[in-house]
DNA sequence: ATGTCCAAAATGTCTAGGACAAATTTGGGA
DNA sequence: TCCCAAATTTGTCCTAGACATTTTGGACAT
């Protein structure tokens, strides 16, 4: 690859640090130190944003930025996860294989992912292909990625071929009547793995989901819910979504939504958070079930 | 909807314009005025953020920020698209047909759509599907929305259920062997269905795509395509894409790719553009298709 | 040991206004 | 009518300061 030199819009898109925080690092940390252009705009080697794109690996790992900015050249590469990933308890599944099916996707071998992950989709049903493969491999996914064994490019890959899987599995099933279900996700959050797994559950409960894919400004989601009739919006936040942005996000929501439409809020992204008023959080795939049947019990009966 | 207030990251957000602008046209034309909470920082209104959605339309359809914004309240709501629509030549497609489909559409009778879709894709086969109905349908979902009749969540429920279909396609074509093509698109660029477009007609025409989804940081497609032993990296640009943006972000991929990968972009985002050195430009999807015809007759050969 | 609470430090995001290059429009002359 | 140069428009970058919020580290009590 040839050196090429990266201007602070170019930084942000590949590393999606802002420019704000490129530059109060730069004038506090003194890195990144990139150099001048001939109008004195920042212009950053390559290296410097490989070092950055680093960084920003070990910040969602739970490193803070001060310790990673200060550190020397060379000792950043050895560090460990902060935040404990804590095994999450792949109840009745063989591990064994689910490291096979990663192993393809590091391959690169695609074709081979699909196979396989057809057969276990044949071989145990969409509910539990669902539940204990593509949960599982998804945290996998993201673990890897964090422990810097996945690149992105991977991530996008296995995202991209069970992205198909999923859709697919969908469209073969009949779709329900009650509760109409609005299912996107803010802007900032593409991720969509998380509510393809939801769609799936929930229309085979019966339910009508209407699929916006991601990143809905809120008054659109607003006028969407209106426009549909829904009877729920359903939003999803993957674990990389800034944390702190969630509860004022849902809140704002649910001060623009109508109080006739449920807004539950679900995925990795709020499992730690509180609920505001007037929102459901469903921190997995069974609560996701279980909200169906509470509000069948409960509005659906008045309606 | 109740009266929510709007923080300038959250107008960023729901507008897409950047902070930046926002605050040099408060600046300059005295548009936005937003309150200031109690630490001095901007409270957008809802209706500010409003007429700032309706702005950008505007702009996107050619008209000038500043007569935009000078404007008296009101004034915007009737002005028609500046950049003339040149009717972008059915040939040989039924203007009625797509209409009727874009009725169910906005009729937001999703099943309604799909099996109209799924009907023409039976009875045209993928070719002519992709070439006379998905393309022509993309373009008159852009114009829609462009002067207004389509509102953002119903181009993304157009958006969401055609990738279905053109993903169930592809899944049931045999994938072919040469050349390798790696499709993505940059950051900034969420765009998928023109990938999936040309994904389909290169794969019926026996080329090997790896799909990569879509915003790929520029380093990760250089290090995606040696990882895939890529022969072809194709870049998908919509219109919606900054212009100004897309001749530099090609050469600067055409820089740190290596020599032997070729380097196509293609979509209505390129067709006003020119050919960086070592890019290949495919304003079209006859044009994607001649392409792999010219690759195997030269660089095919040698390998 | 473990839990609780507070001050200090760390961190991201906002603010202001200035500057300038690139794109677009305008005006004049061939 | 066509084309070029000057004027205007417009987005993005710059510096530098401020402050709310989160996290840390330590003191103290259980």
């Amino acid at each position: 690859m040839n050196t090429a030199e990266f201007n602070i819009a170019a930084v942000e898109r590949e590393t999606g640090l802002s420019k704000d925080v490129l530059r109060v690092w730069e004038r506090r940390y003194g890195f990144p130190v990139p150099g001048r252009d001939a109008n004195g705009e920042r212009q950053y080697p390559a290296d410097q944003v490989e070092r950055l794109r680093l960084i920003k690996r070990l910040m969602d790992q739970g490193h803070r930025p001060g310790k990673l900015l200060a550190a020397p050249p060379g000792a950043l590469e050895s560090l460990a996860p902060r935040r404990a990933p804590p095994t999450p308890t792949p109840t009745g599944v063989d591990e064994g294989e689910l490291t096979a099916l990663l192993d393809l996707i590091k391959r690169h071998d695609g074709a081979g992912y699909q196979r396989a992950m057809q057969q276990r989709l044949a071989r145990h049903g969409l509910l539990r292909f669902v539940q204990d493969t593509v949960a599982p491999l998804t945290v996998r996914v993201g673990d890897a990625w964090e422990d810097g064994s996945f690149e992105v490019f991977e991530e996008h890959l296995y995202t991209e071929l069970t992205k198909r899987l999923l859709r697919q599995a969908i469209a073969a099933l009949q779709t329900g009547n009650s509760p109409r279900i609005l299912l996107t996700s803010v802007p900032e959050e593409p991720h969509v793995l998380g509510l393809l797994m939801v769609e799936a559950l929930l229309t085979l409960e019966g339910a009508h989901c209407i699929p916006l894919g991601t990143q809905m400004p809120l008054l659109e989601i607003v006028r969407a819910a209106e426009a549909h009739q829904a009877d729920v919006v359903a939003l999803s936040f993957s674990v990389a979504f800034p944390q702190r942005q969630i509860g004022g996000l849902l809140e704002q929501l649910r001060l623009m939504l109508p109080q006739g439409i449920d807004l539950w809020a679900g995925g990795r992204g709020v499992v730690r958070q509180s609920a505001p008023a007037g929102v459901t959080l469903l921190p997995g795939l069974a609560e996701a079930l279980a909200a169906v049947s509470d509000w069948r019990a409960t509005s659906g009966a008045g309606a």
